[in-house]
DNA sequence: TGTACATCAGTGAACGCGCGTTCACTGATGTAC
DNA sequence: TGTACATCAGTGAACGCGCGTTCACTGATGTAC
């Protein structure tokens, strides 16, 4: 007997299956047609073809599904940093030379930026869910549910590159505390800019333009 | 007779005198406490002291209010940069030589930044309504209600500095076009990593460390 | 292999909340004569 | 200078909305014997 999945009307079996699944698969989808404040719990349910209180039975409120949400979104801006990594990466792979390995860390750095950047054009509901709700404050610390394949966050992403830039003697060590923040203002700043700001009627040129020029002052000026 | 100002509970005259006006207040207020989240028409209408539907004698809709709140957070940024100009101005007075007009712009050009992150800082729900709210995308062009003393707003001051390090020699005249989004993106960055990201918790002295950095990079990367 | 029963995932109904907005009204103001 | 009246700012009452959350329940599941 096929058990249905979680189309909303009608369901095959009195249990669903994987309720807890469902309900973050439709907190994304709304984070992703309305950003924040449309990850609704009631709406959720509603989707995942439940009634509205069976929520509680997976999550204690609505913040903790909020809260599994985002997790989503944080990984899938993991895996566009991975994806950009891999390309550059490849353009340049590991070399003995001292240059070599100084090119290859600074594409890999502008990798980082260009895929954080091209995640939030890309997906600006689920980017917004990951960087501007309410407690982001803790996304720095190792957690699973937030990483990419490679089992890192975008923050820990960022400074595996910048680590990188240090060995390849590219970036004093001196300046290496704390620079992820200086670099990822940069980044953040323009993906904000882009969504929610002057810069949001901009076209995709325009915005690759502004994205070379951010990441050429953040390789210069980190 | 005194006519009684905006003291929510009972009024002296059955007109309100400057409703519009109370009701923007109310509105900034809310701002203040909350963000644009909390800047609810009905709680303005409560503070005023008024009816609910009163509001609709003076604003077509929500937003429309909203709208007016925006103009007014926009011009306390402006007055912000305008009072760290001031303060960049008088410590690097206009002088003859070369180095010392470079020194100046240079100087100009940080005041315009540390001024934006400040006041994010000092006033983060006002600063989220200026540039976190929907349809923040003209702010680019001018208009008074949203312009400082100099009668310019947050946009119009930082292309006003960007020009002066053109004509200082500090910035290549084919680096000026846009140059307002580069430098921007940064501060913005910044300011929102403190405001609603992994910033959150950090201290005044590490917020002030890292706009020190992150300035230095604008100026070396812009 | 078959039955009794505890577990617990999802149901059904309801709550109070604050919101934006619409309607027909009332009463203070200021202008025209 | 005094009165009649149009204007229009604010009132009072109500609407429907979607939300998060609580309660007592029902019925499918899987385990113990």
């Amino acid at each position: 007997m096929t058990r249905s999945s979680a189309q909303p009307p009608a369901r095959a079996t009195y249990r669903h299956g994987d309720l807890r699944r469902a309900l973050i698969e439709a907190g994304v989808a709304l984070a992703r047609e309305g950003g924040p404040d449309s990850v609704a719990l009631r709406e959720a349910t509603r989707r995942a073809g439940v009634v509205p209180n069976a929520a509680y039975r997976h999550f204690a409120s609505h913040a903790e599904l909020l809260h599994a949400v985002r997790a989503e979104a944080l990984a899938a801006v993991a895996r566009a940093m991975e994806a950009e990594l891999e390309r550059a990466s490849r353009a340049h792979p590991a070399g003995r030379s001292a240059t070599s390995k100084v090119i290859r860390a600074r594409a890999r750095l502008r990798a980082v930026g260009l895929g954080y950047i091209r995640s939030a054009v890309a997906e600006p509901g689920l980017f917004r869910v990951a960087f501007r709700s309410p407690a982001a404050a803790i996304e720095t610390s190792p957690d699973p549910a937030k990483a990419g394949e490679s089992g890192l966050n975008p923050f820990e992403l960022l400074g595996t590159v910048l680590d990188e830039l240090v060995s390849a003697g590219a970036l004093p060590a001196e300046r290496r505390p704390h620079a992820e923040y200086v670099a990822w203002s940069a980044v953040h700043g323009l993906a904000m800019l882009v969504l929610d700001g002057p810069l949001q009627g901009a076209g995709r040129a325009q915005v690759q333009a502004l994205a070379t020029r951010v990441l050429d002052m953040v390789e210069r000026g980190v």
